[in-house]
DNA sequence: CTCAGATATTGCAACGTTGTAAAGCGATTC
DNA sequence: GAATCGCTTTACAACGTTGCAATATCTGAG
């Protein structure tokens, strides 16, 4: 039986409002009670039920971060970013995995954890701006890393055709000409890969290379697995690349395996560049060349749209803010 | 305005308490009654205040998982079973990390979210037996992955002493003679570190190979930098070892950097063995030995254990409970 | 047509908290 | 010595929900 407010006041002998005040540090309690009422506290252990004051206060003090997978490094990461920006606003962060399943993100999105929650932060896979659109919780909503949901709902992205288009000028700044590029979602227009396709695209064009379909590796999903095999069918055309650009660092991960194991030298036979810049690529062999988001911006921007909607003006239309990043030259593209 | 059960019940001109009766699925409500009330449930997109049920039922459904940090490959994998775990309960999960850090640990033990969550699984890494016996907060625990706490409170670990005894086994079985330990943790007999260094040294002194200190180092972290800097110190010894036992796949993984780097092959030069069988050993090159916990079977039985706690004899004698382990042999031992 | 015995529905109270408004109580002022 | 003022403390209600116990309604047997 956990006490409440009720032990406290009829051990300190004071009202229950006055236990409250003190608890919440109103100004007016004389000193003589406050200390009278602050020793029942400590002996009895006092803890103040948070369904309570949820209930009373309309606040819970939680948001949701919901994302695709918590083990995805990228992910893991942005988390931690997540978790830190929060507690400045000393918010608790309630997790949520989606996996990307369409099923999962649409619960997601019709209201989880039903005011329970203050708000949301939604990294989405594979919703769209209609199913966005369509949302009847009004909980509010900030996206995380899309752009699919243009005027639909706050979001903070970065810009990644820009970024995509970064980091194959560096490869080809290198010299290099034939330039693959892993990871493409040719199931879906969702999501981040056609625009990293489009940077890509752009940075060709750019420097007058005519764009090869066969160069463009899909990716079923982001993980090693799938880079790895990406880079055996390139390894395998009658002309392979001089270079790859990866849409996400793991699968750069998972082609520098391949071409390892392949004996492929990196990146004097192919350049390898990625995507994200998560921990692992810093120290894999050769570290990984990425482009690298400010994860610490996007969450903290995330954060503080998340926390204006919750304080403020639910019916401001809806803002986009772009957090920045940057090409990390590292040696799976120059070497040593 | 969120709907509550008065809008509901307004609208559908029946008492609150049918509405609630309708919304829990009691039996005795006539068909007529419970369709007419769900269609004033589905027109107000009704949604229960998870707070105001809390507060009425003492039970939130949700509890927390404390652990070091969520982007070690290792507890985010273990994170991920425990949250599938949990789903079959249809528990919540509330992240909260300690990054290890000796006050953040004490302030989980002395309870976080206070009557929010029905109980906790913690995974500690710088609190003692005595503390945990201290503590004075009564939401349910099971802790994971140590075995510092013997007696104090219901805990889940593997064998670390027999895993790490397992993996240094298959380096003698290998031939080798000159077998490092990297991750030991000095400053603290925590932890698994000691335990992990008490197996290395009963397969040595089961093979009769004498114990060299100076082969053991320290790690003041589990991260890749750590066994990168380990393993260096080992190339530069007079005498260097012909494998290396790392106490997580994390430091493995490091140590695999340098000795690539290094141009030492491995493992025909240098034989390495991991511990914590994270993804990312599969896909190194060379794929890495292992010990595998099996994670699936930690979370569930962590689970398991707090969900009796919650459900019953609070007083019940702390149980401890072993999940299985497995060493997986890959290329960093016995090559392709 | 009545009455038991079901089934269906309801009002009330309570979970622990805090905002509001009012009351209590010294001290100061006239 | 009464009125006023500021500080301190209090009672009450309400947040949205559900268990309990009571009441209302219906069914069928006698």
């Amino acid at each position: 039986m956990p006490t409440s407010l009720r032990d406290v006041a009829a051990r300190a002998g004071v009202s229950v409002k006055t236990v409250s005040n003190v608890v919440n540090g109103y100004l007016h309690v004389s000193s003589a009670t406050r200390a009278r009422v602050q020793q029942a506290l400590d002996e009895l252990n006092y803890r103040p039920n948070l369904s309570a004051r949820n209930l009373r206060n309309r606040r819970s003090g939680i948001v949701a971060l919901a994302l695709p997978e918590l083990d995805l490094p990228y992910f893991a990461e942005l988390t931690r970013c997540v978790i830190k920006a929060a507690e400045a606003k000393s918010w608790t962060v309630l997790i949520d995995q989606t996996d990307g399943l369409p099923d999962r993100e649409s619960v997601v999105l019709q209201g989880i954890r039903d005011q329970l929650i203050d708000g949301l932060i939604f990294s989405p896979l594979a919703t769209s701006r209609e199913q966005i659109l369509s949302r009847r919780d009004d909980t509010p909503m900030v996206l995380l890393g899309e752009l699919v949901a243009e005027g639909s709902a706050d979001h903070v992205v970065i810009d990644n055709v820009l970024a995509a288009r970064e980091a194959t000028e560096h490869l080809i700044g290198l010299g290099r000409r034939r330039i693959a590029a892993i990871g493409d979602q040719s199931r879906s227009d969702l999501g981040t890969a056609p625009l990293r396709l489009a940077g890509y695209k752009q940075a060709l064009e750019g420097a007058g290379i005519p764009f090869d379909r066969s160069l463009v590796m899909p990716a079923a999903s982001y993980h090693r697995a799938d880079g790895a095999e990406a880079m055996q069918r390139l390894l395998d055309l009658p002309d392979p690349p001089d270079a790859v650009f990866c849409f996400t660092d793991l699968l750069a991960l998972g082609a520098l395996r391949t071409l390892l194991r392949r004996g492929v030298s990196v990146p004097e036979q192919i350049a390898v560049a990625g995507f994200d810049d998560i921990e692992d690529g810093r120290f894999a062999t050769p570290s990984l060349t990425t482009i690298a988001p400010d994860k610490d911006e996007l969450a903290r921007v995330a954060v503080d749209l998340l926390a204006s909607r919750i304080a403020g003006e639910p019916q401001a239309p809806p803002r986009e803010v772009q957090a920045s990043h940057q090409l990390v030259v590292r040696e799976s593209t120059v070497g040593h």
